[in-house]
RNA sequence: UGCCCGAUAGUGUAAUGGUAGCACAACAGACUCUGAAUCUGUUUGUCUAGGUUCAAAUCCUAGUCGGGCAACCA
């Protein structure tokens, strides 16, 4: 195993995590092999957060050449559903991995888990309790002070044995006997007090049907699944940190019954390890949170661009290198903290910038009339289709005497450093010609209704003979080749940094009005052709994205993934 | 109040007893047929107090602040 080659680049943060695997791998545990998952209960959708801990199972696995699990953790099947499982495949493999023949469900593990929880009861180490949850609230006690043990801790293992048969079998309503681990009353861990490792639901499941009316609780299933499947690594959020003593019994528990996998001779004993979760200002991740919106139809859908889900940011216009490199960016620590925005933006700009085709689009149009062009000619450019990708080639764009631009691109009285379109100076438009606008029209109500002025015919391609320096340059469409389409325009989803924040109120207080603007864009001939999920930078306003669902053949719609930097908005006077 | 975890520029993150770096953001400049991109530069930081040590962001002690834990959820 050589860990040269398998060390970490420059680039790529030496975090806490990679750091102990590399360790482990360098010092030959589990024979050196790197096993991880992702179990994700079907219940939801993934959202950004969830794409944090699927860059880190997958991610690490890759690193170190093992491989990651993709586990459905279906042991409440009050909340789960295959809807949810074939979403969850879909957004993992678009965001780029791959768990090969992986892939698992708690509940193929129901057999074994029922058969070790026997194995419990006959050593001693678990017992069917009969308190009600009120009575245990009781008996439990508080962290502050040990707990009570249960008047059934001490029942016979045959008579446990025998009540937990009866459990399986039905005799029991819901919720009225449950089995218990023995561990610990007095822990000041809560979860060492003799936590329920059964309970009696009722529930179909999505997937065994009615075979189960007893279900395993996490915290006892979770570790028997690692450990059956032989993961070396289980790599989890923060919060599972208090749960890691009892995940560690449970392992150990196997390990006493012989239990572990035993590869190339090495008995794999898996270790959970945490990392905290991913924090975005002004959205939300809290799955619950993220139902409400769809439910109410506060957002339109799970896949509305404005949600923090993958299938949102997919359909908004986001690539899974631009998520995978902000990941990367944003680092894994054990600290609480609010990743800026910013950086997420950053890294999809930059993804963008490279591959991206450019195209011209006028979203607040103002027409310029151009009075020396004669009336009824019409000519072609030839536009880069990247100039950061020369071999991307280029596309016509039509020009003709009307144009439109952008209503921000022109001021009657300029202000200062103002280098754009105003009466009397030059500037470029992209590709075309240099022009100077001499009037303006306007209506009743002092609008300006179009902007008149002259081009340089020797300017033709957008350069003068003289050589002539012109700061300006602006995008522009010709209005008798223009296309109208829907845009839309988003912003953040909420108001406020944390809208979860006031516990006197609710997520939907801080919506934010603005966070979605239809409006009518004009754009040139080449962007018709525009397929669903096909993106673009308009020149000189961002990146858009033509949606996937409500663009048609020769009729796309295009989602606003991101503006692009703009330096001209800051030192803008008001 | 008991236990667990954490604290490094505005934000996020490195430095593993030996020069506090990086990214994003901000600011300034260069360049530019995108006020984009690119390039150059600048500002800003080890929670506090003790201790160990030739040397502490790092180790120890105490404190402060923040987060988590008391579902038959995951």
């Amino acid at each position: 195993m050589s860990d040269e080659t398998k060390a970490p680049t420059s680039d790529t943060s030496r975090h806490f995590i990679r750091q102990l695997i590399a360790d482990d791998v360098a010092a030959g545990k589990n024979g050196g092999e790197v096993v991880t998952r992702f179990p994700p209960e079907p219940n939801g959708y993934l959202h950004i957060g969830h794409a944090k801990a699927i860059c880190i199972n997958f991610g690490m696995a890759k690193e170190f050449g093992g491989r990651c699990h993709l586990r459905m953790d279906d042991t409440n099947p009050a909340k789960e559903s295959d809807e949810y499982v074939e979403n969850i495949r879909t957004d993992i493999a678009w965001l780029g991995f791959d768990w090969g023949k992986n892939f698992f469900y708690s509940a193929n593990y129901f057999d074994r888990m029922y058969a070790l929880a026997e194995a419990l009861i006959e050593r001693g180490h678990a017992y069917v309790c009969e308190l009600t949850q009120e009575q245990w609230k009781e008996y439990r006690g508080v962290p502050i002070s040990p707990g009570r043990p249960s008047p059934f801790r001490d029942r016979m293992p045959a008579e446990n044995l025998a009540l937990f048969c009866r459990m399986k079998a039905g005799e029991f309503a819901d919720g009225t006997l449950c089995l218990r681990a023995k561990i610990d009353m007095a822990s000041p861990n809560i979860h060492f007090r003799d936590p329920v490792i059964y309970r009696i639901l009722r529930v179909p499941h999505y997937h065994t049907g009615d075979m189960w009316c007893i279900y395993p609780m996490y915290d006892f299933a979770h570790p028997i699944e690692d450990a059956i499947e032989g993961i070396t690594h289980s790599l989890c959020s923060l919060e599972f940190e208090v749960h890691r003593p009892l995940y560690d019994w449970v392992i150990d528990r196997m390990d006493e019954l012989g239990l572990l996998v035993v590869r190339n001779g090495h008995k794999i004993r898996p270790i959970q390890r945490e990392f905290s979760r991913l924090n975005l200002p002004y959205t939300i991740m809290s799955k619950r949170s993220l139902i409400q919106l769809v439910q109410d139809r506060v957002v339109d859908g799970w896949d509305d661009p404005r949600m923090p889900t993958l299938c949102g940011f997919r359909r908004r216009g986001y690539t899974p290198a631009a998520i995978r490199a902000f990941l990367e960016a944003a680092g894994v620590t054990k600290f609480k903290c609010i990743t800026d925005i910013a950086l997420l933006e950053h890294c999809i700009r930059e993804d963008l910038n490279k591959t991206a085709a450019r195209r011209m689009a006028v979203l607040d149009p103002v027409k310029v009339v151009v009075d020396n062009y004669p009336e009824e000619q019409e000519e072609f450019f030839d536009a880069q289709n990247n100039p950061e990708e020369p071999s991307a080639g280029t596309h016509s764009v039509p020009f003709s005497r009307e144009i439109y631009i952008e209503r921000e691109d022109f001021m009657e009285t300029p202000a200062k450093k103002f280098f754009r379109m105003a009466p009397g100076q030059e500037v470029r438009l992209r590709y075309a010609y240099l022009f100077t606008c001499t009037r303006v029209e306007k209506d009743a109500a002092g609008k300006i209704v179009a902007i008149h002025g002259n081009y340089d015919p020797a300017s033709r391609g957008g350069t003068a003979p003289d050589g002539r320096k012109v700061k300006g340059t602006i995008h522009w469409v010709s209005v008798k080749h223009a296309k109208p389409v829907e845009v839309r325009l988003y912003d953040r989803l909420f108001t406020v940094p944390d809208p979860m924040g006031d516990e006197t109120k609710t997520c939907t207080d801080f919506l934010n009005p603005e966070s979605l603007r239809t409006i009518t864009g004009y754009v040139e001939p080449a962007l018709l052709e525009a397929r669903g999920g096909e993106r673009f930078q308009f020149e000189r306003v961002g990146y858009f994205c033509a949606d996937t669902r409500a663009s048609k053949p020769g009729v796309p719609v295009f989602n606003r993934t991101v503006t692009l930097r703009d330096s001209w908005a800051k030192i803008a006077p008001k």
